[in-house]
DNA sequence: CAGGAATAGTTGAACGTTCAATACCGTTCA
DNA sequence: TGAACGGTATTGAACGTTCAACTATTCCTG
């Protein structure tokens, strides 16, 4: 990148200004989840996830993809939950490399329980000081970047290099 | 929260997009950072802070609020920058208790190395693919989100809380 | 159907963050 | 002055993520 296209001054605030926000929501979120609903929002990604599912059960690499998650970081967290009795792991009966993990009814008691505060946190910190304009803009917005992000190539997200054999 | 307020399915729909364009987003820039630049976005928002500083210096304190990091965070990332001799520590002539944090030649150099790939990034994955129009949209919804978070009181940003002596 | 390539998932080490504790210094006030 | 309190910064342990193997199974191709 020999001659970069520097931000503008405008470009430069938006930007610094999107950065701040977005990470300080984040962590607001992610905090108020940890404190009122005891799992970081990482699990709590996987249990929603899980729930949604048909017979609340997914094989562990859509439920990788759809939670953006690398396998590996899915494997270490689903080894968390487990612990917790919150998902169970078997064997998937139609290929045997797979496992499907499965929520159990303790996980979906603790996402029952979250839910409420979260919901209510993301209403608060996002949507509330937002103009329903501004949230339509924000939908509009968040689709261009999703766009524009898929058309360099889908990158699998990490992990699952090189390495193979 | 006995009642929450639910999302409709718009908000639904929004809240789920934006989740997903913001963490792959961030995922994009951090890993062309790594790939291109050798840090992570963390080293690279210090070094960011300390080059704009009166003479490439900040107190640990300030560089931890200006990095939105809490200071335990940032006496760790210092460590590891200073092993790199991207940083030095020097003791605060006006407060004993201080450090200051100072950017080296070989830090600006790292900094001035990994800059141009970085803007270059931004730019690619998250100004292009918007109109003008929703560039200065995102501007106004990020500053409103930020209001909306300091309301709710100054939250120091983790690290820090009962402990004492 | 044999053999290589690709897919599914896990694992351990290294790295980064968080949390609570700790040490030290400054400030305040009796 | 000195005791209590608050601020500055670090540290080590625990937790979470990334990276690079590694195993096992399935798919593909000749």
């Amino acid at each position: 990148m020999a001659q970069p296209r520097w931000l503008d001054d405008e470009e430069q605030r938006v930007w610094r200004t999107f950065l701040t926000a977005t990470q300080l929501l984040f962590e607001r979120l992610d905090r108020a989840l940890v404190r009122d609903g005891g799992m970081p929002h990482a699990y709590y990604e996987i249990l929603v996830r899980l729930s949604e599912a048909p017979d609340r059960t997914l094989r562990m690499s859509q439920l990788a993809q759809r939670c953006l998650s690398s396998r590996s970081r899915l494997s270490h967290a689903a080894a968390r939950l487990e612990e917790r009795g919150w998902i169970r792991r078997q064997a998937c009966p139609t290929d045997r490399r797979g496992l499907l993990a499965v929520l159990t009814d303790d996980g979906f008691a603790a996402l029952a329980a979250a839910a409420p505060g979260h919901v209510e946190a993301v209403r608060t910190y996002l949507f509330d000081p937002l103009t329903a304009a501004q949230v339509r803009a924000l939908g509009r917005i968040s689709e261009a970047v999703l766009v524009g992000l898929g058309e360099d190539e889908a990158v699998p997200l990490g992990d699952d290099a090189p390495g193979g054999r």
